[in-house]
DNA sequence: CCGTATCCCATTAGATACTG
DNA sequence: CAGTATCTAATGGGATACGG
């Protein structure tokens, strides 16, 4: 049996860890190939790319949709349940990005902007 | 120079971890002393509440008021930064909470409820 | 009571090579 | 293009003992 301490220990255990929290961000912007992800979420491997999406995905907050075809072709996208967590996401960010630019002197720090989808 | 991919990791390195989200969590309803925190924080041990502590020092968000006398006294409190985590930090345990009644069958978990301060 | 210092282990993540 | 397998490196956290 899995014991908490309070909720936020469950959000953790679904969105921490280093990836999980920032790729499902990515997904929330709308349905991304695996490829596409590999290349706008700044420098993961494709080793820990699939195995957060598998996280994500036995956590119901990411599905997957596998077309059958040559080359193959699989997207990603953010359950409902995923969905749920984006005013949340968006307030850590911005949180972050608030806390970032009162904390840290100009040129300690930089937040890189993300690149747009193709 | 620190680089971040967006605000939200900036957030994970500040209440990251696996202890610094829930002791501010518990210093959020008032000031704390360090024997009180760490009879209050489950499992927490000495060293990691002492080390989560100083990290949360360092980021601003919990302030450290020492008192001289014998046997000693210190107390934790957070900080006007840590207070406008309140928040956030709230929604990330309601929606786990959330999730996990949702996600887990009966009996398959257990959120302990946090006891009371003295 | 409050805090520090070691030592050690477990987990997590990075690198690289390979398959359908 | 999407994914797996291995191996290795690094980090984080636990146990314990000690000091002011």
């Amino acid at each position: 049996m899995k014991k908490f301490s309070c909720g936020f220990e469950v959000t953790k255990e679904v969105i921490g860890g280093k990836w999980k929290g920032l790729v499902l961000y990515f997904l929330m912007n709308g349905p991304k190939r695996t490829s596409e992800l590999k290349r706008i979420v700044p420098n993961i491997t494709q080793k820990m790319l699939i195995q957060t999406l598998r996280e994500l995905e036995d956590s119901g907050l990411v599905s997957r949709k596998m077309y059958n075809q040559v080359p193959p072709k699989v997207e990603y996208s953010s359950t409902e349940l995923g969905e749920s967590l984006k005013p949340i996401l968006q307030e850590l960010c911005q949180w972050g990005s608030h806390y970032a630019e009162q904390v840290y002197a100009e040129g300690e720090f930089e937040i890189a902007q993300p690149e747009e989808a193709s």
